[in-house]
DNA sequence: CGAAAACTTGATTAGCATCAAACCAGGTGG
DNA sequence: CCACCTGGTTTGATGCTAATCAAGTTTTCG
């Protein structure tokens, strides 16, 4: 029933069924929890509860008080934020392996709004949990600490490619991006114009005339208004020249 | 000799003169080992350095393999990163309180420039010391991530802030920020132009022109070219209007 | 004092926002 | 099954904002 069992066809230990669906999780080695070992997991698989989110469905809502962490293991998760103007900006993207609402692991209210872009699959981890890991592990701490500091630096990539430039290289450098979170197929995600807009800075208008101009000349293909696939040679072509363009 | 001393006239306990240094810290409460108790403190003081920067030095380089972050007890230090194109953009401004370069406590190398906006005074905080005393006071992990979180807030609020709206708006809510940073008799450090610029994502020239149209508005007093009295009501206003504007 | 750097101001232009109108896909109800 | 509506997307025409190019002016510093 609960969708992680595809994955666990080849079980080979003594583990309770649902310890496999942490032992077989496909991001557990990414996820916070994949520096346990599985005697551990075994003792706390049942209080991480797995859930569903259809796109546009919250996890969670800025400034509410919470008392979970979520690892995301399968599809896109979009943190955004309102601004002081009324508008709202998607501030980071989040995907397989990635822990977000950490701060309801200080007791602190979640700091953005958090919202399902494609279908998504998390592991929703209770702040006491983690409370009680820390204690006797504590590489976790170490963990969570290199988490942070790599939702800094994600942070940094998007004042520094994301939020400067011209329209077009901002384009350029958000499908780079998308491509971190492509599916095995080759294809990825492609958000909604209103969703590019809300990235990148720009109205949705410029967004629709830089993907379509980016279709023509080859760079980017939609076989459904959803995903696209990247041509990687052309878009890193395109953007050597949108480089020296400004 | 050492600049600190100059608050340690009170000093009442018989704590080693060094070790008053930390105590007398006018950010003491702010800082990182503010958690500690002046025993504790007698302790490491010595194994904490302070430094000063002159406007333009810098603390530290982008990928160099550090083994210290920083407390900043006096004036302004900038990170900085360059990007793909060539350019360089300012991500963050930390000011007394702040810990900065807290990636060397992961054994990572720093993720960006840090350099003086004004004479800076800092204590450098070594890794080894941190890992020593967070195995005795599980207390100070907890608050390196605090730490975390709160330039993760910082960061977005960049993004939102600061990366978004007409170059009038930027500009304005740039000001409310370094208020944030205002002396006591109410004078701000005015970045340059130049800085400017590449903390908003506009031209030195740009940059000018806003100053100088809110000199004339009379949100902005600049007594010496680095320095600004900001009138915070008439800013505050100029800032309501900016927001209906666009 | 003179040179270099930073800042200011002006004129022109390019890029993107805005306004407006089609277009298309998916869903609903007759 | 089709007509219709709705929300997202695309495309076009126009205007404004900020970049660019180009002098000046002031400040800094050797």
């Amino acid at each position: 029933m609960i969708p992680l069992y595809e994955h666990s066809a080849a079980a080979s230990t003594v583990y309770n069924p649902q310890a496999r669906v942490c032992i077989q999780c496909g991001v557990r080695r990414l996820a916070l929890f994949g520096v346990l070992d599985p005697a551990a997991l075994e003792n706390i698989h049942y209080r991480v509860p797995d859930l569903r989110f259809e796109p546009g469905q919250p996890l969670f809502a800025a400034n509410a008080p919470g008392t979970s962490a979520f690892t995301v293991r399968e599809g896109v998760v979009r943190l955004e934020r309102g601004n002081e103007r009324g508008g709202r900006r998607i501030v980071r993207l989040a995907g397989p392996g990635d822990l977000i609402g950490m701060e309801a692991m200080l007791g602190q209210t979640y700091a953005a709004d958090a919202l399902a872009c494609t279908p998504v699959k998390v592991c929703r981890l209770p702040r006491v949990l983690l409370d009680e890991l820390s204690g006797a592990q504590p590489q976790l701490l170490r963990d969570m600490m290199k988490r942070w500091q790599a939702a800094l630096d994600e942070a940094d990539e998007w004042l520094t490619e994301l939020s400067v430039g011209s329209a077009r290289w901002r384009m350029l450098r958000l499908l780079l991006k998308l491509s971190e979170f492509g599916q095995p197929d080759g294809q990825v995600w492609l958000p909604s114009r209103q969703e590019m807009g809300s990235m990148l800075g720009m109205t949705v208008e410029t967004a629709s005339r830089l993907v379509s101009a980016l279709k023509r000349e080859g760079v980017l293909d939609t076989p459904d208004v959803r995903h696209a696939v990247l041509q990687m040679p052309a878009l890193m072509a395109a953007l050597k020249t949108a480089a020296q363009g400004d």
